[in-house]
DNA sequence: CGCAAATAGATTACGCGACATATATGCCAC
DNA sequence: GTGGCATATATGTCGCGTAATCTATTTGCG
């Protein structure tokens, strides 16, 4: 005799289902580089936006509540693949720049983000999408992690 | 001149972005009971499966891979929530039960998860649900996160 | 019976992720 | 310029989440 779980609460869990296996999925893949999801989702986003002060970076930074990706940012500049200079007219700012390495490796990352990508596509097929877009803008529409998305989208 | 992300980037980041708002809102919402989403995850699944050995635990778990959650559960044996008893007949085994107080508190968690699912239903009006299910559950159907889900909607 | 393999759980290490607090710098009013 | 407030970043703490390794116990195979 089945629970029967209700649907609403069997969505939560798929979406924390799906978050996780997503991250491990990645993780995995990006071991090999040295680097975590986190850590790439950074460099894809210095890649496309430098140079980034660390509060502008925080703002678009979706796994993250953009408080304080310092310490985010440290491992990466001691793993030399970001650089980081105060600015010139203002000292409080940190100008983050990616390094040659880090460069070379944002076109890795790239290249590993098609495999996950090929997997949600599966998942997609034969539905859809703007049903399941529409759901997840909507509820994330006024909340950090969904306005972070949405400046990534429209920068 | 916007970046285009593509959809299923998109998608990507809008799960990611569900899971850690919903979490944050959970986080809140629980404060004041002195526990986390994860610990509260826990209670509600002893609260329907008790008594569950430790192990058994991790294979209802979409919040941790089952690999360990003695700590997750360490952290409630202390705050006097649940209750560890060593199985008579596999001395490997752990029995784990909720105390007096932690029957009181899965109530209560029940009444707060009620408040996000409200969340959740207001976005997913309008909308097929079935599509967004569809797509999640065929996503984490070989998954450890998603069997994990499966049992507990089964069991 | 005796020993190897399997199993349950504990322990450890590392990197987040959230929150609170601290420090340093800029800026504005006066 | 100085006081006061806002901003940018750093730091401390806690609780995960993943994975690897270790120990104790049971079981299975001869």
């Amino acid at each position: 005799m089945p629970h029967r779980m209700r649907p609403t609460e069997e969505l939560r869990y798929l979406i924390l289902a799906a978050q996780r296996e997503g991250n491990r999925l990645l993780l995995q893949a990006l071991r090999p580089l040295g680097i975590t999801p986190s850590q790439a989702e950074v460099i894809r986003i210095l890649q496309d936006h430098q140079p980034l002060a660390l509060n502008s970076l925080g703002d678009l930074l979706v796994c993250e509540s953009g408080n304080s990706p310092s310490r985010l940012v440290d491992r990466l500049t001691s793993a030399g693949l970001v650089d980081r200079q105060i600015s010139a007219f203002d000292r409080r700012h940190v100008e983050l720049t990616l390094t040659e390495e880090g460069r070379r490796l944002a076109g890795q990352i790239t290249a590993i983000e098609e495999d996950l990508y090929r997997s949600i596509d599966a998942a997609v097929e034969g539905r859809d999408t703007d049903q399941i877009t529409g759901f997840l803008r909507a509820f994330v529409a006024d909340l950090p992690a969904g306005r972070a998305l949405a400046r990534r989208i429209a920068s």
